[in-house]
DNA sequence: CGTAGCAGGTTTTTT
DNA sequence: ACCTGCTACG
C-alpha cells in the first residue's frame, strides 16, 4: 500500500491503529483520505478481518463514499464491513433484537410530521390548547430527553415546575403510543440501542467483540446518546479513532455536544491527538477569509489553516437591492464563471434558509440555467408519497396505526373523523390497534355502511400482505396503487395537481427500482426498504448532470466545490436574528460562516441585498458582521452593471415599471440622520424628509456634489451600514 | 361526511 | 407569501 504521498500527519494517522486516536482535522485536510486509507491499511498491512470494523458517518452520503473508496483502494471483500450511519448503524442492531425490548422486529420509523400528529394527539387526549402550547415545542423537549438518555421515569422524577412536569407527562404518552404502534423515532433509534445493550449483556458483547475498530467521523456533531454508543462498543478493545473539527460543528441545535471531542483527552486513556493542519483544498485568499473569520471566535482552541496551493483570485462581493436583483446578479455571474471555463456541476450556491432558496431558483429558471436543489420541499414528504409509504407500512405492520390513520380514508371510504376517533378509542381501551378495533366493527356501534367499507380495506391490505412476500417492491408498488384504488383516484381527479401526483408515483418506482436491483425478494425485503427510506434524505439522490447546485450550509458541510456562493449575508438573517442573543449561538452561526467558505476551492463569492422580503414584509438588511470580518484587501466588489437591462427572456411577460429599472425603495424607511449612498452623487446623509407614501422627497447632503431633493421611492439610494 | 373558503402562524439548521 | 387547520355549509 503506498502512503508515499501523505504529509506526516496522516501517515500518523492513518498507521496508528492500536488505542484511542484524535484526529483534529481543519477543512479540506484530506480527512476522508485519512479514514479510508487507514481502513485500507488495517486490512492490507494489519490483516484485520473487514469483519471486524466499523465506522461511522453522520451521513449516508458520506457513508456511500467512503466505502466506494475503500473498495478502490483494496481488492480484499469489503461487504462485511460496516460503514453506515449512527441511525442506520442502529437500525440493524435493533432488527436483530429489539423484540427484547418489547417492541415488534418489525418496527416503522417515524419521520418528523408523523411525530407531530402523535403530539398533537397527545395534547388533544389532555385537553391542552395547542396554540398556547405549540406541538413543536414538546418534540423538542422529547428529542432533548432522549438526546441526554433521559427516561420518561427520570424526566418525571427531575421535574420541578409546571413546564417540565408537563413535558415529562407529554414524553410518557408519546412514547407509550410509539411503543404500542412499535414505531421509532430517530431518536430512539440510538436510545433504544443503548437501553438493549445494557439490558442484555451477551448482545452487548457481541457487538464490543465484532467490532475491534471502531472509526467516528464528523466527532464534533455527536449528542450525548451517540457519545455513549461509541462510548459502549469500544470499551473492550478501545481501539477507537475519532475525527472531527470542533470549528465545524454545526448542529447544537439537534444536540450535539462540542464537548465531546473536547474531551475526548480526558475521556479515554492514552489518546494519541493528531493535528491535521495542511489544507489541500482551497487557495490562500479563501482560507485567509475563513481563518480570520473563526479567530473571532473566542472559546475555541486556536488553528490555523495553511495551503500549498496558489494564492488565487480575490473574493468577488456583491451588492444587491433586493433579493430578485442578487438573484440575477448570481445568475450573471454564474454565466461569466460558466464563459471562463468552469462547468455548472462545479458550483454551488450556499444560504442560511431554505426560504432564500426561492428568489435564486426564479433567476435561474428566467435564465434557462440547470440547478439542482438539495433539501427543501422534499421529495419523501410529498403528500402522494407518504401516502404510499403508509400503505407498505401497514403492509408490513397492520398495527401501525400512524400509517394505517392515514391512508384509512385514502382514497375516500366514507370513514370520517369521528369514526377514526371511535376506533380509536376503542383501540386504547383494549390497548391495542385500529386493525382490532375494525375485527370487533359490530360491537362497537360502527354504521353498516362503515363496518363493510372497513372489512373491505382489511381484505385488501391482507391480501396485499400475501403478495408482498413473493414481489419486487416495484410491483408491490403497483399492486398497492392499483388494489387500494389509490391511482384510480388520481386519475378521475384528472387535474394539473393529480397529475403531477402521478407522475412523482412514476418518479418514485425509479427509486424502488434501484434497490429491487440490489436486493433479493424474501420476507426482509419490504423492512429494508422502509428503514432505508426512512434513513435517507434527498441529499443522498446523486445527479451527475452539469448542474448549479443550491443548498443550505448545513447541507454543504463534508462537500467541496470550486465555485461557491454564499448569498444573504445580511444581519438577522444571517447571522440568524434567533441566534443572536447569546455569545454562544452567535459562535455557531459564525462557524456555519466558516464551514461555507472552506467549501470553496477555487472562487469564492459573497452576496448580500440591501433590502429583502420575508413573510411579505419588505425590511432593510444591514450588512452581515460577518461579512465585515472578512478583511478588505481580500475582496474586490463586482463592477455595477445594472441587470435590468432587458434582455432577460420573460421580461415580456412583466414590463417592468420605470422604478424597477432603475431603483425601488419601496418599503425602505428612511429616517433623517440616515447615511447613504448615490450611485452617481456619492455618499451623504439625509437633512430632512418631506411628503410620505409614493411622493415623500428626500432632502439629502452629498459630500461632493451638496444638497440635492429627492423623490425617496425611486432615488438610486442606498442605506450604509 | 366532504369541501370550500378563511384565519392564523410561520422560517434555522436534519438523521 | 404560503401552508395548515378550522368552520360553515351542502
Amino acid at each position: 500500500m503506498d502512503l508515499s504521498l501523505m504529509n506526516r500527519a496522516q501517515y500518523e494517522a492513518i498507521t496508528t491503529t492500536e488505542g484511542p486516536v484524535l484526529v483534529m482535522a481543519g477543512a479540506g485536510s484530506g480527512k476522508t483520505r485519512v479514514l479510508t486509507h487507514r481502513i485500507a491499511y488495517l486490512i492490507e498491512e494489519k490483516d484485520v478481518p473487514s469483519y471486524n470494523i466499523l465506522a461511522i458517518t453522520f451521513t449516508n452520503k458520506a457513508a456511500k463514499e467512503m466505502k466506494e473508496r475503500v473498495d478502490k483502494l483494496i481488492d480484499d471483500d469489503t461487504s462485511k464491513m460496516w460503514i453506515s450511519t449512527f441511525h442506520a448503524m442502529c437500525v440493524r442492531i435493533l432488527r436483530r433484537d429489539i423484540d427484547k425490548l418489547g417492541y415488534d422486529r418489525s418496527f416503522s420509523i417515524l419521520d418528523t410530521t408523523d411525530q407531530l400528529n402523535v403530539v398533537k394527539d397527545v395534547l388533544k387526549s389532555m385537553n391542552i390548547d395547542q396554540k398556547q402550547y405549540p406541538p413543536r415545542q414538546f418534540l423538542n423537549a422529547i428529542s432533548n430527553f432522549k438526546n441526554a438518555l433521559i427516561t420518561e421515569k427520570e424526566a418525571k422524577e427531575n421535574a420541578y415546575d409546571f413546564r417540565e412536569k408537563l413535558n415529562a407527562d407529554i414524553y410518557t404518552s408519546y412514547q407509550e403510543i410509539l411503543y404500542r404502534n412499535s414505531a421509532l423515532d430517530f431518536d430512539d433509534l440510538i436510545m433504544l440501542t443503548i437501553q438493549l445493550f445494557q439490558k442484555d449483556e451477551a448482545i452487548l458483547n457481541y457487538y464490543q467483540t465484532k467490532f475491534q475498530y471502531i472509526h467516528v467521523d464528523e466527532y464534533q456533531d455527536t449528542n450525548h446518546a451517540q457519545y455513549q454508543l461509541v462510548y459502549m462498543l469500544s470499551q473492550k478493545y478501545e481501539n477507537i479513532c475519532v475525527v472531527g473539527d470542533s470549528d465545524q460543528s454545526i448542529y447544537k441545535f439537534r444536540g450535539a455536544d462540542i464537548m465531546n471531542i473536547l474531551n475526548f483527552e480526558k475521556d479515554y486513556d492514552n489518546v494519541k491527538t493528531i493535528l491535521l493542519e495542511e489544507n489541500y483544498r482551497s487557495h490562500q485568499r479563501i482560507l485567509d477569509a475563513a481563518n480570520n473569520v473563526i479567530e473571532n471566535n473566542t472559546s475555541r482552541v486556536p488553528k490555523n489553516l495553511v495551503t500549498s496551493r496558489g494564492k488565487g483570485e480575490k473574493i468577488t462581493s456583491i451588492v444587491s437591492q433586493n433579493e430578485r436583483e442578487e438573484g440575477q446578479r448570481v445568475v450573471k455571474q454564474i454565466q461569466k464563471l460558466k464563459n471562463e471555463g468552469y462547468r455548472f456541476n462545479d458550483m454551488a450556491v450556499l444560504y442560511r434558509a431554505n426560504s432564500q432558496s426561492r428568489a435564486i431558483e426564479d433567476a435561474l429558471v428566467k435564465s434557462s440555467l440547470p440547478y439542482n436543489m438539495v433539501g427543501g420541499m422534499k421529495f419523501y414528504q410529498r403528500k402522494e408519497i407518504k401516502d404510499l409509504m403508509s400503505y407498505m407500512k401497514v403492509v408490513l405492520n397492520i398495527h401501525d396505526d400512524i400509517a394505517m390513520e392515514r391512508i384509512i380514508n385514502t382514497p375516500k371510504r366514507g370513514i370520517g373523523p369521528k369514526t377514526i376517533d371511535t376506533l380509536k378509542q376503542h383501540a386504547n381501551a383494549l390497548n391495542s390497534s385500529i386493525y382490532d378495533a375494525i375485527k370487533d366493527a359490530d360491537f362497537i356501534g360502527l354504521s353498516k355502511k362503515n363496518a363493510e367499507n372497513l372489512a373491505q380495506l382489511l381484505s385488501v391490505l391482507e391480501n396485499l400482505k400475501e403478495k408482498s412476500k413473493f414481489m419486487s417492491i416495484t410491483d408491490l408498488v403497483d399492486e398497492i396503487l392499483h388494489d387500494t384504488g389509490y391511482l384510480n383516484m388520481l386519475i378521475r381527479e384528472n387535474t394539473l395537481e393529480s397529475n403531477s401526483r402521478i407522475e412523482n408515483l412514476e418518479e418514485f418506482k425509479t427509486v424502488t427500482k434501484e434497490f429491487d436491483e440490489t436486493h433479493t425478494i424474501g420476507d426482509e425485503l419490504l423492512f429494508d426498504f422502509l428503514s432505508d427510506m426512512a434513513l435517507v434524505s434527498d441529499q443522498d439522490s446523486v445527479d451527475d448532470t452539469d448542474a448549479v447546485t443550491l443548498m443550505t450550509i448545513h447541507a454543504s458541510k463534508g462537500l467541496e466545490f470550486k465555485v461557491i456562493f454564499i448569498v444573504g449575508l445580511e444581519e438577522g438573517l444571517f447571522p440568524s436574528y434567533r441566534s443572536m442573543d447569546t455569545e454562544e449561538e452567535l459562535e455557531e452561526e459564525r462557524r456555519l460562516m466558516y464551514v461555507a467558505i472552506t467549501r470553496a476551492m477555487e472562487r469564492l463569492i459573497i452576496s448580500r441585498a440591501t433590502s429583502r422580503t420575508i413573510f411579505g414584509r419588505t425590511n432593510n438588511a444591514m450588512e452581515s458582521q460577518f461579512w465585515s470580518e472578512i478583511p478588505a484587501d481580500l475582496v474586490e466588489g463586482e463592477s455595477l452593471i445594472s441587470v435590468y437591462d432587458g434582455r432577460s427572456s420573460n421580461s415580456k411577460k412583466r414590463p417592468r415599471s420605470k422604478s424597477q429599472v432603475f431603483t425601488d425603495n419601496s418599503g425602505v424607511t428612511f429616517n433623517v440622520g440616515d447615511k447613504v449612498t448615490h450611485k452617481t452623487f456619492g455618499d451623504g446623509m439625509i437633512t430632512a424628509i418631506n411628503g410620505s407614501g409614493d411622493s415623500e422627497e428626500l432632502d439629502i447632503v452629498f459630500s461632493k456634489v451638496g444638497p440635492k431633493r429627492l423623490l425617496a421611492k425611486f432615488a438610486p439610494i442606498e442605506k450604509k451600514g
